[in-house]
DNA sequence: CTGAAAGCGCTTACAG
DNA sequence: CTGAAAGCGCTTACAG
């Protein structure tokens, strides 16, 4: 009951000073036992909630992380997303949260905003085009951050990402044990590290083979379903010769399917698929997509840990991690 | 470049006080327009990024919203979400998430520690139980509020939600019209406001047309896949007459599907099923499932702006939103 | 049009 | 073991 209480409420109904009642309820300081009782008993009958304005203008200490992601309801981050919250929570931090949309002028203005809204420390996603140089900013206030999923080369913060060469080459190797020669790569771009990397892992797993992707059958996109779509219709039409796809990620194999089936090809007979990410949907598919897990909620808990240690002062240097993929068969391929 | 700088170097910086500073920034009081140019132009050069932990405490005005929801990994809440997030930002509100995975006493605690950090609001999907006794301490504060998607009966709060009535009747009229005769209605529980009132609308449609839905065909469940397998399965068993089939939601839809295929029942042709939400993997159903899309992305929307207007002192009694559902006609009907 | 000063609610040396 | 006092970075009457 009742409106805003403060310290001070509480010092003057325990009857002692509000450094005591501080003190007490931190922990700190040599309080009897007594006092701390009696103190918590008035914070609590009291129902006093302290100011974290007021304590983090002063000690400079924030329980608040900032998560910066690219798009919250892609669910790829919403997973990743929710894990980061579960654990920032268990260790008593609150999250903000906010989308960049992958506009990098929307990203210097969010991280910006948690600045000054006092942020201990970022997860971030880095937006497209993002450099080392992009986080100046957060380094010129002496605050930790943990970069994930997209690796820019950053050497001054810990990254958390997936291994993206062993994911292709897991995709490519199960095509070839599946008896296919000819292959196809639809969606992602040149200029993100994750795209050439899986690339890369797929070329290298052919090539042991003896297999070749040729070029004309690499088509770049901003991987969405309308990409999927467009690119595998093109590359159709063109008369490429390939019994598999491989998808940058599952949206982008959406959309395959759909040209695939407008081609009258039969997608797990004629032409097998394979996709990334492991979306909820491409178990659902017709027929369930072979994809690769790449861990998303694994992602957002190691980030979140590495962010609270750093964020706890435990320094060390920084630490990259991979994880590792794992291949989901169905009936696709 | 450079360390953290307060408005007090802006002020050396700019040859002025700091109290010039902060009008001039602001906007308030009456600076010479030289002045606020040069303040400006020292601002920018410095880096200055205000520390709002200082304004909040000073003026009791906060930048910064509280959204709790049940779970941002559902694809529900994450578009919801993201709008409220994008409509907050647009406002230059950031947005603090936090889950309660329908637990009241996650959803206390993340409500008394986001008042700690000083949110100005609350938008809120009441955690199952949640009563309006539940956001007292919200009240105490003085703060104002926006509950959404689950109707718990608070007059004291803005609530934006969907007409779950309607849904209902929307789903039964298709199927009526659709030639079916018998019913059959899976997951869901009664406590649940949503609940009621989406199989009443079904009731009193099916009414309309002397029909009927036995309550040995109603089988209640935490909705999910796992009960829609189980409890489809579970009707089937029992020997339930039905030829259409309304689910509580898409989810539940997606074990509906399964427990059917493994009966023998041709989806869209021995049996209708209706889900809602319109999640995106209902449409990569085989057969693509006919749902009521629910618009959480104008939920959020909506919250937000409710919940800034609110802030902004904008008083008035206290709305109540019912968004329009629709219906989604795919092959599964 | 501008500045000096008080104060928001905490935390933290410092003194006793 | 406890308290008085300073100060974090702002905003806002108040005075001039």
């Amino acid at each position: 009951m009742g409106k805003k209480v403060s310290i001070r409420q509480v010092a003057e109904h325990a009857g002692v000073s509000v450094a005591t009642v501080s003190l007490a309820l931190s922990g700190k300081g040599r309080i009897s036992s007594d006092t701390v009782r009696q103190v918590k008993k008035s914070a609590a009958t009291l129902g006093f909630i302290p100011n974290r304005s007021a304590s983090r203008l002063r000690s400079g200490r924030s329980l608040l992380i900032g998560l910066v992601v690219n798009d919250i309801a892609n669910p790829f981050f919403a997973e990743l997303s929710a894990d980061v919250e579960a654990h920032a929570s268990e260790n008593g931090y609150l999250s903000v949260i906010a989308n960049t949309n992958d506009d990098i002028e929307k990203q210097a203005s969010v991280i910006e905003t948690m600045i000054g809204q006092g942020v201990a420390g970022f997860i971030i996603v880095p937006a497209d085009t993002s450099t080392p140089d992009t986080f100046q900013v957060i380094r010129d206030h002496d605050m930790p951050y943990v970069l994930c999923v997209r690796d820019i080369g950053d050497g001054k913060a810990d990254f958390i990402g997936f291994d993206n060469f062993t994911a292709g080459v897991m995709a490519a190797e199960h095509l070839v044990e599946k008896g296919h020669r000819t292959f196809a790569f639809v969606g992602g771009r040149l200029s993100v590290d994750n795209f050439r990397r899986r690339l890369d892992g797929v070329r290298h797993a052919l090539a042991r083979h003896g297999l070749t992707l040729p070029d004309n059958c690499v088509r770049e996109g901003v991987p969405s379903r309308a990409i999927g779509l467009a690119e595998t219709g093109d590359l159709l039409a063109s008369g490429a010769e390939f019994t598999a796809l491989i998808c940058y990620n599952d949206f982008v194999a959406v959309g395959a399917y759909a040209a695939l089936n407008q081609a009258g090809r039969t997608i797990g007979e004629d032409v097998a698929v394979v996709g990334f990410d492991n979306v909820p949907e491409s178990e659902s598919l017709s027929p369930p997509l072979t994809t690769i897990e790449l861990y998303p909620r694994a992602i957002g808990n190691r980030s979140a840990r590495a962010l609270i240690d750093a964020v706890n002062g435990s320094s060390g240097p920084h630490e990259r991690v991979y994880l590792a993929p794992e291949l989901i068969s169905r009936s696709s391929t």
